[in-house]
RNA sequence: UGGGGCGUGGCCAAGUGGUUAAGGCAUCGGGUUUUGAUCCCGUGAUCCCUGGUUCGAAUCCAGGCGCCCCAGCCA
């Protein structure tokens, strides 16, 4: 069935139907402008999905650019994850992919003719002195002393600055605008600062670096944006963006707008602390598959399609939002319900022997990969009278409402037989250890000739076959709703959110298991085997919907 | 009287003066079902508050209240 899809409709796509029919622009240009100092997450790709969504649509391009103009922080290692997990979400740059240290010499010049117009001086002031010179929200800022340099000083000075003849700290290139404005960005702005750190594409050539806000707007007037989308944070910075746009000779006039950043409940979208998850070993890597990063949730299992789904879902709007996890794992199941094959595994084996069933007898049975699409085929399973099954699927004494297996109780193998609990056994500490039934030769396929009800019915792996495996059961790694909201998320961390069980019994079938294509185990949820391993494991990409356990805790 | 943004059901969110105030997720009922899954039905708001304009306001105006962001030579 074609995934019907609603035509997108946000303010962003209004601002830029506007644009579109007014002619103020030919194609819709935007971009995605990652600084390399991290990994990806579900919030980038929110702005991912939106950036080459609307390009897509109004039938333009979205670049990719590295916004690499702090050396301190960046490295190739980050370059080239962002661009495969990009890719990986099913979005591509073509030949669009560029980096803001492209611009350097260019973005230089620039500046050069900032401080020949008067707008721009060489500021000797500390990080502390400028930030004393600054005021504060409440209170205008001061002049610094060293703001009205003449022009020949200040270019002498930037110069010396490029050429490597201060120290790191020492000096500034600032905008000269308004030091009593409202807006802390415009109070003389740092443009360059002094770094002697190596940068991973333009090595030790330059010796100062434009900032965040003197070189973005820029990249994007060179490389023809038309729509420079950003976060609400970035809003304040807006008039800085355009008053670089008007006072230099720029080829293009970029416009920015802002959207709301993703928030979601259960897990935390600060790159600071999922730094600090990593490096304090919270967790076993950026891909450790509670990780809201695109690689934790590829690991996991979670497909392309329906991380986009979801962000399809969402509203670009600009009021600060908290989507519920819920939203997302409906995405997922909605699309691992369609997709994913069936397949029959236990997680907590429990023997159940078939007291009447042929000794040494084998019967492979064909099943459905899928219940609801034949296209996808059968496959065969073998089934005898020593099998596994779930633990939980059994109860000494039973309520009512237990519709699987219990003394005298009779339920359906899946695929298989009806079978009848006549007996179990324990161990001496008073464990359930082996469930001995009889089955009913007539209900082959678990069809009862007679047209009795049986409402259980219960999943199993024949145990002469099954193969083993160690599977990942993860949960939330945050407790509560808002991780911060008590302070310091890694306070709020579940430590019992990561489960490793070893053992786990599988029809064979299994062994043929290929990352990046879950499965379902029946009855339990959709698992991914784990990429990260070269031993069989599997990932629980996330449980089925369980009405019973909903009855039971409500008591 | 620092600047900026936002306020529609539990969570998101359409709506741009006349609608029974869309839709999704969640919840709770019910039906179907060889996964207690899926699927299918059904279930809830007068729109932050107070005034005003108008025949008519979630939509316009005025005044409040609340929440978020900004004082990196981070992005």
């Amino acid at each position: 069935m074609p995934e019907l899809e609603l035509p997108k409709d946000d303010f962003v796509r209004d601002i830029i139907r506007d644009d579109l029919s007014k002619g103020s622009h030919q194609a819709v240009i935007t971009r995605f402008p990652p600084e390399p100092n991290g990994y990806l997450h579900i919030g980038h790709a929110k702005s991912i999905c939106l950036n080459f969504g609307v390009a897509k649509e109004f039938g333009g391009h979205c670049h990719l650019r590295f916004d690499d103009t702090n050396p301190a922080k960046e490295e190739q290692e980050f370059i080239d994850s962002i661009k495969e997990d990009v890719s990986w979400l099913g979005f591509d740059w073509g030949e669009n992919l560029f980096h803001a240290s492209d611009y350097f010499e260019q973005l230089y010049s620039w500046a050069e003719s900032l401080i020949n117009k008067g707008l721009a001086y060489v500021c000797d002031l500390s990080a502390e002195e400028m930030r004393e010179y600054r005021g504060t929200l409440t209170e205008p800022g001061r002049d610094s002393p060293y703001r009205n340099r003449s022009v020949e000083e200040n270019l002498s000075l930037f110069r010396e600055m490029r050429a490597g003849g201060f120290p790191e700290g020492s000096k500034t290139l600032r905008a000269k605008i308004d030091m009593a404005s409202g807006n802390m960005n415009l109070r003389d702005p740092a443009l360059y600062r002094i770094k002697h750190a190596a940068h991973p594409r333009t090595g030790s050539t330059w010796k100062i670096y434009p900032t965040y806000d003197y070189a973005h707007g820029q990249s994007d007037a060179i490389e023809g944006i038309t729509h420079s989308l950003c976060t609400l944070e970035f809003a304040d910075h807006r008039p800085l963006y355009d008053w670089l746009i008007e006072h230099l000779t720029v080829p293009a006039r970029p416009r920015q707008y802002e959207f709301a950043r993703l928030n979601l409940t259960h897990t935390v979208l600060s790159k600071r602390v999922l730094m600090r998850l990593v490096s304090e070993g919270h967790v076993t890597g950026w891909d450790d598959p509670r990780m809201p990063t695109i690689r934790g949730m590829r690991r996991r299992g979670v497909p392309p399609e329906a991380l986009k789904d979801f962000i399809g879902r969402l509203a670009i709007s600009k009021s600060d939002s908290t989507i519920e996890m819920q939203m997302l794992d409906h995405s997922i199941r909605e699309h691992l319900n369609e997709h994913a094959e069936r397949r029959m595994a236990v997680l907590k084996p429990l023997k159940l022997t078939i007291r009447n069933w042929p000794k040494g007898q084998t019967e492979m049975l064909e099943v459905p990969n899928h219940p609801g699409r034949p296209e996808l085929g059968t496959r065969k399973i073998p089934f005898s009278g020593s099998l596994w099954i779930e633990a939980d699927d059994f109860m000494e004494d039973p309520p009512r409402k237990f519709f699987r297996l219990g003394p005298g109780r009779e339920v359906r193998l899946r695929f298989a037989y009806l079978v009848t609990c006549e007996d179990f056994i324990k161990n001496e500490t008073g464990e359930v250890t082996e469930i001995i039934c009889t089955y009913d030769p007539a209900t082959a396929g678990g069809n009862a000739p007679d047209g009795r009800k049986v409402k259980g019915i219960i999943h199993w792996v024949s145990a002469v076959h099954a193969i083993e495996a160690e599977v990942l059961l993860t949960s939330q790694l945050f407790k509560s709703e808002n991780p911060s909201a008590g302070g310091d998320p890694i306070e709020d961390i579940d430590a019992n959110s990561l489960e490793v069980v070893k053992e786990v019994k599988l029809e064979p079938e299994l062994a043929s298991a290929l990352a990046g294509y879950p499965v379902q185990f029946e009855r339990l949820g959709y698992f991914n085997r784990d990429p990260a391993q070269s031993q069989l494991a599997f990932i629980r990409t996330i449980g089925l919907r369980d009405s019973w356990a909903k009855t039971q805790t409500k008591g």
